[in-house]
DNA sequence: ACGGGTAGTACT
DNA sequence: TAGTACTAC
């Protein structure tokens, strides 16, 4: 059975570091009088007093709760003092938080497996520390402990009236007859404590821990004392914490799922759920979610935390409610270049810092259409490949946001057609950039491998024109990659999508008055042709075991190690017929262990210069019409000739949007090898026996 | 439509 | 793959 199978797996300890009213913080760090004081950090002042999103806790105290509005926690709290998120391009800016979180990452990585899970929480794998510690300095044997450790809460520990409760933690730290797995916890207990003094020493952050052998009891943990405290969750104590804990208070179980159970178990406690056989939850829920269920009832989590210090996508959004709701073109390109000028830093951020390049951007939009009684209608999010450079990504993101807005317009009742000019209102606007893969490091990027690969570019003129005949095989069968510099995803669909780029966003990207001319015309009238079946909202509600969509919220079957044998293996793979680029970035990838695990700040050895505004000039080569030839005429992508990026070509200033600039051959190769390698089809979800093919992860 | 702006995961 | 849905902070 599964218990038999976890417990004896779960000698781990997992630790929850949870920041303690971050943004807050950040700020009083930044304005050291607002130490101490009622606080909150607030966004847009003009509505209400503007948006709460972080609370002191002093301002708790007073009453003061998250989601008021700032006018609501002045009278709860007249002292409190409110605080302005940072405004950049007419929409908040989070990145001192951003950079804050870095900061603790940094501070929290040095032991054990680290994972930043959100912009102010990071998990801990601290099992092996510890184990070395009980080995070389147990707690049995210590005689004296940080006055720290020593204020740790631990669950079920009995505080008789009139005992000292440090003295009782030191006596429990110390039991010689503690269970091995609770003398682990002990240690855990000692090296998170130093962690979170460390943290307070280098930022002057305070944090809450949660010390437990899962991740998700640590992460139970860390919320029960707060702030500046941690709670260790000794093994003896997880049936009783569980047995009474209100079922929405477990993650995953804040949302719908969690009311399907109350509503279709009348499940209120996670202890409620004891008494549903694995087979019972798996038909209300599915095979996934309902083991999955029937584990965390046993308080079992196999989740491992993952070695990652990076996010995964970088996104920039605005929402513009109700009387702010986008009406014309004009203004969501005007928006939509906000967006994308701050996407654009992010990424170049990142590439500087960590050597990482995103493939894929995505739009995503909330609207309405005016007259309609489901006036707010989903508004389909759209991906294309995304390449580097403001001006690109503005671009793209626009004929992106008009893809949506066609099928938005034409795939509901067109009736209203008489209403020409705003039928539409939207509300809400993100672009994201995802798909963010390493890049061989330890060089020059990309452009090194050109140049190593090929003797003649230490010589003064490298064509790559040379280079990509060299290594292009001559198989004429590539012409349906032939995408250029047009979102596929896009072509497919949308046939005559070039002309609709050329009348809307081609006219002159240098020319910034060109905005009055990006009026959809064609679009309304086109979107005839679209399917006039009003597909509603589904909602999902309705029968009990389809209630929700089955999940694998990957608590059971963790794939991540089989992602990386998988990823070995491919790669090898790829080392077949085709010879070109492919072939050494292979041979280097091959060479070296996971990048991505790699910490944040190893960048020494890298130098890629890129700056903003060599990207912009190199922005203004590429007009629309070459983009629109590349597309219309086959394969014949004419790689640039002359230009001073090519002619000059310094390897340190090169930029990664010279993919696009490949052909599309090279382009397919190159993002093939990019491409995250697929799962195995052994690890396909639904098979609960998936974990005992999964490899110790090894880092 | 004021819990905003982000982020992650899973599924199809 | 692209697109959707859900969840969380």
């Amino acid at each position: 059975m599964p218990v038999a199978r976890r417990e004896t797996c779960d000698a781990r300890v997992i630790a929850h570091v949870d920041m303690d009213c971050f943004y807050v913080q950040v700020e009083q760090r930044k304005q050291p009088n607002l130490r101490g004081l009622p606080a909150a950090v607030i966004q847009y002042n003009s509505y209400k007093g503007g948006a709460l999103i972080a609370v002191s806790y002093e301002a708790r105290r007073c009453g003061v709760k998250r989601s008021m509005r700032g006018d609501e926690a002045k009278e709860a709290c007249p002292q409190i003092e409110l605080v302005q998120v940072p405004v950049a391009r007419g929409k908040a800016d989070l990145n001192s938080y951003r950079n804050a979180g870095s900061e603790v990452v940094s501070v929290l990585s040095h032991k054990g497996r680290c994972e930043r899970a959100s912009i102010d929480e990071v998990y801990l794998d601290l099992t092996h520390a510890a184990e070395t510690m009980l080995v070389e300095t147990s707690p049995e044997s210590m005689q004296d402990f940080e006055e720290e450790v020593l204020k740790s809460h631990v669950l079920g520990l009995e505080i008789e009236d009139g005992s000292d409760t440090k003295e009782e933690v030191r006596k429990w730290l110390c039991r010689s007859d503690a269970s091995y797995q609770d003398k682990l916890l002990a240690c855990g207990a000692v090296i998170v404590s130093d962690l979170r003094m460390q943290v307070l020493k280098d930022t002057e952050f305070t944090c809450s821990a949660g010390i437990a052998h899962n991740k998700m009891l640590a992460k139970l943990a860390s919320a029960m004392n707060k702030p500046a405290q941690q709670t260790v969750v000794p093994h003896s104590s997880v049936e009783g914490l569980l047995a009474s804990l209100p079922i929405k208070k477990m993650k995953h179980l804040g949302g719908k799922l969690g009311s399907s159970l109350q509503c279709d178990l009348g499940v209120n406690t996670v202890g409620d759920l004891l008494q549903f056989s694995e087979e019972k939850l798996q038909q209300w829920y599915g095979i996934n979610t309902g083991t999955w269920l029937w584990n965390i009832a046993r308080g079992i989590s196999g989740e491992e935390v993952e070695g990652r210090l990076l996010p995964k996508s970088h996104g920039s959004g605005k929402t513009f409610p109700g009387p702010q709701a986008l009406k014309t073109i004009d203004s969501v390109q005007h928006w939509l270049n906000q967006l994308c000028e701050e996407l654009n830093e992010r990424l170049y951020s990142d590439l500087d810092q960590n050597k990482r390049i995103a493939q894929t951007l995505t739009l995503h939009g909330r609207a309405y259409k005016t007259g309609d009684s489901d006036s707010l209608r989903k508004f389909p999010s759209k991906s294309c490949p995304l390449r580097y450079g403001t001006r690109k990504i503005q671009e793209d993101a626009l004929i992106l946001f008009q893809a949506g807005l066609r099928d938005f317009l034409g795939s509901y009742s067109f009736k209203v057609h008489g209403n020409e000019n705003s039928i539409w209102g939207v509300t809400s606007l993100s672009v994201s950039a995802s798909k963010i893969v390493s890049i061989p490091s330890g060089t020059h990027s990309i452009a090194k491998y050109f140049g190593g690969q090929f003797p003649s570019s230490s010589t003064s003129n490298p064509s790559i024109d040379i280079v990509i005949h060299d290594a292009v095989p001559s198989s004429p069968s590539g012409s349906e990659n032939c995408t250029g510099m047009v979102p596929y995803d896009l072509q497919l669909q949308y046939p005559d999508y070039a002309e609709m780029k050329h009348s809307n966003a081609c006219l002159d990207p240098q020319d910034p008055s060109n905005h009055s001319t990006t009026k959809v015309e064609g679009l309304t009238e086109e979107s005839s042709f679209m399917s006039p079946s009003g597909s509603e909202d589904r909602v999902t509600h309705g029968e009990p075991h389809r209630v929700l969509p089955e999940k694998d919220l990957s608590h059971v079957s963790n794939l991540s190690s089989l992602k990386a044998v998988g990823k070995k293996k491919r790669a090898g793979k790829m080392l077949h017929e085709n010879c070109s680029i492919i072939n050494i970035f292979n041979n280097y990838h091959n060479s070296r262990s996971s990048l991505e695990q790699k910490n944040v700040s190893n960048a020494h050895d890298v130098k890629i210069s890129l700056s903003l505004e060599s990207q912009s000039a190199d922005d203004s080569y590429s007009t629309c019409n070459e983009e629109i030839d590349t597309n219309k005429g086959g394969c014949s992508v004419g790689v640039p000739q002359g230009r001073e990026t090519w002619s000059s070509y310094n390897i340190d200033e090169i930029d990664p949007s010279i993919i696009d600039e490949l052909p599309p051959e090279i382009q397919e190769e190159f993002r093939t090898w990019l491409r995250p390698q697929k799962r195995p089809n052994v690890a396909k979800r639904g098979s609960s026996i998936t974990h005992y093919f999964l490899p110790d992860k090894s880092r």
